[in-house]
This record gives C-alpha cells, sequence and structure tokens, in this order.
DNA sequence: GTGAAAGCGCTAACAC
DNA sequence: GTGTTAGCGCTTTCAC
C-alpha cells in the first residue's frame, strides 16, 4: 500500500505554483514556461503523483476509454479484433471496457446503457440483430460517437467498418472455376447477419456472372461452434457431391476436413479447400489451407479513426454516417488445385 | 442525442424532494419513506435520468470497475475465462476493463499502472513472470484487492486462484498407466508459467509414485500455437516411441494428431490422447478427446468471491493472502484405451 | 504566463 | 426520515 494520496495540490505546493499551473503541465498546454514546467514536473516525479483519472474524466467530460460490445470474444475472430483495438486505443491513451451481447438484444440494450451512463467516449459494436427497434433507438439516443463492426443499421448515425465479403467470396469462387471447379459447397453459420448475408451475396454473384446456376450446396450451421460434419459427408456421398468448399471459421473448417477425409478424398488432389478467415490453423495444417484473410492492425486503425475524427472535432459529431470497406486478401496456398 | 444532461438535481426538483433523499433512493438505502421512494423513481423514469457513472465514482471512491490483465485474449483460455468472469461481475453491477500483457513486463507494469490511475475496484492478472521485482513491487503499492490467475507469486499480498494441475495430470498418468501405458509423451508450452511448472510435476510425480522413472518424453514448443507435428514425428518414429499423449491447447493437439496420423496409427486403437483442457474441438472430434476440464463458471465464482469479500470488507485489505485451488475433472472419451 | 475561484454531478456527514 | 452543505480531485474560465 502506498503512504498516502498525493493531489495535484501537493504537486503544486511543493513546485511552488499554483494549481492551475500544475494542471497545465499535466495536460502538456502549450503556455506554460519551461521553469515552471520543470519544477512542476520535479515535484510530480518526486512524489510519484498519479492523477486521478475519475476526477479528471468528470471535470473535463472525457473517460479515455472505450466501450466495446462483441457477441462473444470467445470467438476467435472477435478476439483478435479486441486485441488489436486495444493495442491501436493504448497508443493514445484510452482503455477499453468489454462487454459481452451474446447476440440477446436484451443484454446489448443493457450493455449499451452501461456505455452511456459511464461515459464512454466512443463505442465499437457488432450488435447481433441490426433491425432491432429498440437497439436502433437507443444507439441514436446515445451521445457519444458509435462505430459498427461489420453491421450496417442505415437507419442509426453510426459509422461503419465493413468488410468486403463480396468481392473476397467472389475472388475465392472464381479462381475455384479457373480451376475447373464447378461445384462449390460453402459452409456457414446460420446467422442473419452481415457477414453471412454478404458472403451468400457474393457466391451467388460469382456463379451468376460465371453464367451458371449457383448449386444447392449451402450448408448453415446453427452456431459457429458446430460440427458440419454429418451435413458435408452427406453431401460428398450423395449424387452430385461437390469437388470443392469454402468453409467458414475453425470449427466449421475442422469438421469438414474431417469429413472430407473421410471418404477417402485427398487434399488438394481429389478435393479444393479455402478458408474463410485465417489462422495458426490454417497456416500449419498439412497441407497448408488458402484463406481469405484480413488485416486485422490495419481494421483497428480504420475503427480508430473513425471514432477519433468524431472525437477531436476533425469531423462534426452530427456530420451523416461514414464507412469504410476493408478488403480481404486471398492467401493462396496448398489446400486447393486444378480439378483433375 | 437526448435533448438535455439530467442531473440529478433535476429529478429532485420535479420530485420535490432534497437532493439527498434523490441520491439514497438511488443507491437502495434503507431510511428513505416509501412515498418519496415513489416520488423519486417516478421522476427518474420520466426524465430518464441517467446518473453519471463519473461522478459517482469519484465521490464514493469506488468505479466498479475490475482491471483485468491476461496475456492475450486470443488465447481461448484466457477468452473463456474472461467472459465467465465479465458474467460473474456484470451480475453485481461491475464492468471489466481488459489489458493484454503479452508477457512483456515493461507493458504489464504500463496496464497494472492504469489500472491503479483509473481507480480499478479490483484487480484480475495473469502476469508473464513470477518474480519480476518491479512487479511484485507495483503490486504491493497498489491500493486495491488483486486476484492472481493462476499465478504464484508469494511476495506479494495478492490473493490467488490456482488450477490443480498436479492432481490432474496424475489422474490422467494414472489411469494411462491403468490401460498398460508406460510411455507417456508430454507436450506443453514451453514458459516458465505455473502451469507448464506444475503439469510436468505431477507427471513426474505420477511416473514416481508409480515406481517408474520418468521417461524423456516431454516435448516443449516455443509458443502456445506452435507445432509439435516434426518433433512429436521424430519421437514416434524413434527406437522407443510413445503409446499415448497428452497435449495441452488446441493447436498443439491438432499439429499432434496429424503427426499420429501420418504415421499409421489409429486413435484409440494404437495410440491414446489426452487434451489438457475441454473445448469444441475436443468434444466433436472423431473420436471424441478424453480431456482434462475445469469448471469456468466456478472458477469466475471464485475469482469474483476472493474480490468482492475484501471489497465489502468481510475480508479485511490487510489480511493475509487467500489461495482457492480449483480442480480439474477428467472427462473419459474415446481417445483413450487399454494397450493392445 | 500565472493565480484564484468556480464547479463537473454526485455522496456522505451532519443537522433537524 | 429528510434537508443542507461540504467536498471528491481535477480542469477551466477569468482576471491580472
Amino acid at each position: 500500500m502506498q503512504d498516502k494520496k498525493i493531489r495535484i495540490q501537493d504537486v503544486a505546493a511543493m513546485a511552488g505554483v499554483s494549481v492551475g499551473s500544475a494542471s497545465r503541465v499535466l495536460n502538456q498546454a502549450a503556455n506554460v514556461s519551461p521553469d515552471v514546467r520543470a519544477k512542476v514536473e520535479h515535484a510530480m516525479a518526486q512524489l510519484e503523483y498519479q492523477p486521478s483519472h475519475t476526477a479528471r474524466a468528470l471535470r473535463s467530460r472525457s473517460s479515455r476509454t472505450i466501450g466495446c460490445m462483441f457477441s462473444d470474444i470467445t470467438n476467435p475472430l472477435y478476439a483478435r479484433a479486441f486485441r488489436t483495438l486495444e493495442d491501436a486505443f493504448r497508443a493514445d491513451g484510452y482503455m477499453l471496457l468489454l462487454a459481452h451481447g451474446l447476440n440477446d438484444v436484451e443484454r446489448e440494450l443493457e450493455s449499451l446503457r452501461t456505455f452511456q451512463t459511464r461515459g464512454m467516449d466512443g463505442v465499437i459494436c457488432a450488435p447481433g440483430h441490426e433491425r432491432a427497434p429498440e437497439l436502433v433507438a437507443l444507439m441514436n439516443s446515445m451521445s457519444m460517437p458509435i462505430v459498427l463492426y461489420d453491421r450496417e443499421m442505415p437507419d442509426t448515425r453510426a459509422d461503419a467498418l465493413l468488410f468486403d465479403h463480396v468481392r473476397g467470396m467472389k475472388d475465392a469462387c472464381n479462381q475455384l472455376f479457373a480451376f475447373g471447379h464447378e461445384r462449390i459447397a460453402l459452409a456457414l453459420w446460420n446467422a442473419d447477419s452481415r457477414p453471412v448475408r454478404k458472403r451468400i451475396e457474393g457466391y451467388k454473384a460469382a456463379y451468376c456472372a460465371a453464367g451458371m446456376e449457383p448449386p444447392d450446396l449451402i450448408l448453415r450451421q446453427p452456431t459457429p461452434t458446430s460440427s458440419v460434419y454429418e451435413d458435408l459427408l452427406r453431401m460428398l456421398e450423395g449424387p452430385a457431391p461437390p469437388t470443392a468448399l469454402i468453409a467458414q471459421g475453425t470449427h466449421i473448417l475442422v469438421s469438414a476436413l474431417r469429413a472430407v477425409a473421410r471418404t477417402g478424398r485427398r487434399v488438394p488432389q481429389d478435393f479444393s479447400v479455402v478458408s474463410i478467415g485465417d489462422s495458426d490453423f490454417t497456416q500449419t495444417h498439412d497441407p497448408p489451407i488458402t484463406a481469405l484473410r484480413t488485416d486485422a492492425e490495419l481494421v483497428a486503425a480504420h475503427a480508430k479513426a473513425l471514432l477519433l475524427d468524431r472525437l477531436s472535432g476533425r469531423v462534426q459529431i452530427v456530420a451523416p454516417p461514414r464507412t469504410v470497406v476493408a478488403p480481404y486478401a486471398l492467401i493462396e496456398r496448398a489446400s486447393w488445385a486444378t480439378r483433375r
């Protein structure tokens, strides 16, 4: 335990200046003489002064804290997002409060209200339901800037960071078409969320653009951690099996690979595989798996910029919503090949 | 945006009572007449009053916020821990600030200092180095209760939540011994952290208790996401190969399974496998994998109790450190069998 | 450039 | 049981 709580007055007293001057030094204000600055800084160091963040927040109306709400941090996608966000914001002295929405509107509302009450400077969130009216109403009533993480809520004033799922899916499909694959299975989580919607959109668009009818090869799982094993196995043993698969997320991918192996097919000789999302698993698998990958650092930088633009006044709080689109890169590895 | 900021004075005025009474209602104080309570609550609802968390924190010296510091939230173990912790604390109106330590002492120090500055009511953390003197010194200088998450830092005043790795490893080894396996490989992350130390301790203790010399079958990986593929393959193709494996974490497990499959061994007929840590992967794998599992909810409840005991005064802030040991359960599945 | 003083929104101590 | 008042520790006018 430390001896006693040092206040800014103690610093000012020791430095022989006023509280105001000490405050100005603390806040890196411009109009401070080098002499005063030196004295104050010395006193601060001497006393091991630790300013009260709470008092500063109350007076300056800025908590330097960002509220984050994702459905579930055990989803590796969100864990990665959060980690890079924390890195990015930490550099500017911000910290992140993390809440779980669990795709439950009530819980999401509660979390967002807490962010409001606690005076978050900004919010980054990915609500489970983009059309929930209570959510839209609450978000529009909140006083801080909001960035949506891969969600479209056109009735809100929130900025959005969107992944280019359509482009990514088209790229993957087109290359598979070029390899001679015309029956591509698609394994996804069965949610009515933007990522899933847009991936299916891109998948169908790719087929249409190639002059083909999109086949009935979409597998939708109840949760992101479901097993696609049984369904894919049935499909592979059916009359018109796919010759390639695009799968979202590690769990679905792993169980899909098991099903493929079970039928005696080898990757990539007999069957091509593409992962939506890159991970240690895709990279270290044998063979390494071709993946659609996003640049988490870049995404975090975008999210931070969207928020800080508004916080700094570079962009008016009331200015219309802005959108940043983040691309997918197609990382080509050994899990796909020309159809034999 | 909402029209204007409602303060507690507005509520009091509308209810026709003093701010003191309004505050008492807000804080669920006992000595408030039902009449006043009703009037205040009505006014609050009417005005959609949202109390300023910052002002309450400043005045009451409690932020109702817990600082969490784990090495990396992308580690599924910590993601799961954080999720259950957030659940547990949310029920009591606490929120969690999450920082990454990345096993970097400088960064850990910075995070902990921030927790102090920001007036966290408590801290839950798992520093990468249990003996770093600066860390010990800083933790002892901090004014809020601290709970260590599976770390032993005897020179600090922090409470600790410890997993019973030794017991867990002994249980797994003993059953494998009973199955006739005498050469058990152990694949771990190569850190000098409590979990790894204790697992090796339990492994060796099990061998000694069974009257055997611990074999030289421990594989240590540079990171928790490394591949153990090459090393295990070499071991399996060597002169005295293991007949069973205990592996820590999904990544190491996945690459180990690949190596086993590569040598033509089948699980469990030719080779038994145990996972340290249970996950969707171990449960949905074919065959399902025997796992050492902890009860995340129970662990979170323990951590919360350790902290809240001190915050509520049930346990003195200065009372000596306490320790809670969380057991591992051995979930027996089809990935192990009698040696043939 | 610096000091004095007001007050951010609330709780707690003390009257009554 | 309720009202009044003094701060929590800091930033921010506003004089000078």
